[in-house]
DNA sequence: GCGCTGACGGGAC
DNA sequence: TGTCCCGCCAGCG
């Protein structure tokens, strides 16, 4: 990986590498990739998912507090909570309920990266 | 080329 | 236990 967009695309490599019906923090994505205080590069890296060749689903990325806080990014504000819905995943007021239950670490999976 | 903002996180009060 | 403030990296005006 020493490509100009590195950073962005091992961001959206773990973003994709998110299995259904589980969810991430940006936090523990900029720690994957060794940014622990990196967290607002890893939202802002989110912002520019648009366009990607695969897809990022970022639907599956929230904040530390479980809460859609880039729900208003995807278009229409029942995009995202629709396609966690469709997750298997319980959406109240804008939040990830069980957010710690399907909590997924990437830095757990992609530990050898 | 400088400064501000932004889909956040964590520590301090 | 909850809220506020500062810190961090990168893109954009």
């Amino acid at each position: 990986m020493s490509r100009d967009t590195d950073l962005y695309e091992a961001i959206y490599a773990i973003v994709r590498l998110i299995p259904k019906g589980r969810v991430t923090s940006y936090g523990a994505i900029a720690a994957a990739i060794g940014m622990k205080s990196g967290a607002r590069v890893v939202g802002y890296a989110m912002n520019h998912c648009h366009g990607v060749k695969p897809g990022v689903p970022a639907h599956r990325v929230v904040n530390r507090n479980g809460l859609l806080t880039g729900k208003h990014h995807f278009g229409t504000e029942n995009e995202m909570q629709r396609l966690l819905e469709k997750e298997k995943i319980r959406v109240a007021e804008d939040k990830v309920q069980d957010f710690e239950k399907i909590f997924w670490d990437p830095a757990k999976e992609i530990t050898e990266l």
